[in-house]
DNA sequence: GATTATAAGCGTAAACTTAACGTTTATTTT
DNA sequence: AAAATAAACGTTAAGTTTACGCTTATAATC
């Protein structure tokens, strides 16, 4: 029996506002030339989490990103080249220029989520998967700051809240939401790339909610 | 490489008032006589899903109850006796005498949370995880309703998240909260094994809470 | 140099929810 | 008839959420 990783990697494009998923064009058969999660065969001495690793660095050139498993796939039949448990994991990562390019280079994309062809095997299964349980994750834990820059703008992360939860959050509330968690760092550089007035620069405060964390702390990002 | 499944088979001791897990004694080297959860390879052809069932059935003579997948655990190191990937898969049973004679007679039996003893393998890591995620299901899930009798009383349900919380809830309180929820079906019947007075005993309407489901609904019992 | 436009940032009040605790009820035992 | 007790019901203050109005800082334009 054969055990197989595949990764949804989640990023956001800044200039697009939207969240997009890395997909790969397969080179070889079964289905060569269909589109498909990034994956591969754990190897024989491979921890599974460090396949995950291997597979996300090889397509995005990453390494210590958010990367976390999210359920085994094991029906019998799954897929027709032969017995395939396949464990997916998530990942969430800053999109920029770099990691387009080291993407194309290996045959894959990123793709907007109303965007995306049809996937192979179970894949857009897990695709369905992967994007209720961003949406859940998000209201819980600390994953926005995961997929924008360390510094960001309050607009900013409003927009990327707005894009997961797929609807327009009021910003007042947001803003008071967020701050009062005391868990965002206010750093006095301004951002002026959208408007004349200029957005402060925030930071997460990665190390506290860590902290916090520890002792029970849940962090509540529901709108 | 081999593919396994281990299962987390809760139980509530409506007696005793506290949960349970299912333990079984390896009879088999490696680590026979020693305490694990129960569980066993997979089968070429079988649906990972179908082995839960089928291993879950043999201990505890159940079928068509709660079982869901966990997580799968895949340290290339975990198993001293050859590289097996496991999923772990979690249940929750209504306990009586019939399923203990079921698990006693197949070297099984059931253990306090508290007074678990060493496992083997990742197997305590295992219990971990699952207890966490039945205290943080039994927030936004109906599984109360899975460990407890089809009709049960307010006390006792009261008791049951008292046990899975790990704390006293305020009895008026939770009663308003489940009442509100509009999902109990009062019956007439009052169950007076525990007050002169008689509570008065109710049913789970699992049609009602399904269709709310779909329609987006979210259970809310947290305390 | 004054005016305008605009995104960013701050404030408030009503509606709703939660948390804490007091009271009444139904029944059996004495 | 009185006492004991678990079950059931009720109230109020504090906290949270939601919805919306107002002010501020700056660049562009008149």
């Amino acid at each position: 029996m054969w055990v197989s990783i595949d990764s949804l990697v989640f990023g956001y494009d800044t200039v697009e506002n939207n969240l997009k998923i890395l997909l790969f064009q397969r080179k070889v058969e079964p289905f060569a030339g269909e589109w498909s999660l990034i994956g591969g065969l754990v190897n024989e001495n491979e921890n599974l989490s460090d396949a995950a690793e291997r597979v996300l660095e090889k397509f995005t050139g990453l390494t210590n990103v958010f990367l976390e498993q999210l359920t085994a796939y094991g029906k019998a039949d799954r897929d027709p080249g032969g017995r395939v448990v396949s464990v997916l994991y998530w990942s969430l990562v800053k999109l920029d220029d770099l990691h387009r390019d080291i993407a194309n280079s290996h045959g894959a994309s990123w793709f907007g989520l109303d965007e995306l062809p049809d996937l192979v095997l179970d894949h857009g299964e897990m695709v369905r998967l992967g994007v209720s349980k961003l949406v859940e994750n998000a209201k819980t834990h600390p994953i926005g700051f995961e997929l924008l820059p360390e510094e960001f703008t309050l607009p900013q992360l409003k927009q990327l809240y707005d894009a997961i939860y797929g609807k327009s959050i009021d910003d007042r509330n947001f803003r008071k939401k967020i701050l009062s968690t005391n868990l965002l760092i206010k750093t006095d550089k301004k951002d002026k790339s959208t408007s004349k007035k200029g957005a402060f620069v925030y930071r997460f405060n990665t190390e506290k909610y860590e902290e916090l964390n520890e002792q029970g702390y849940h962090l509540d990002l529901s709108v």
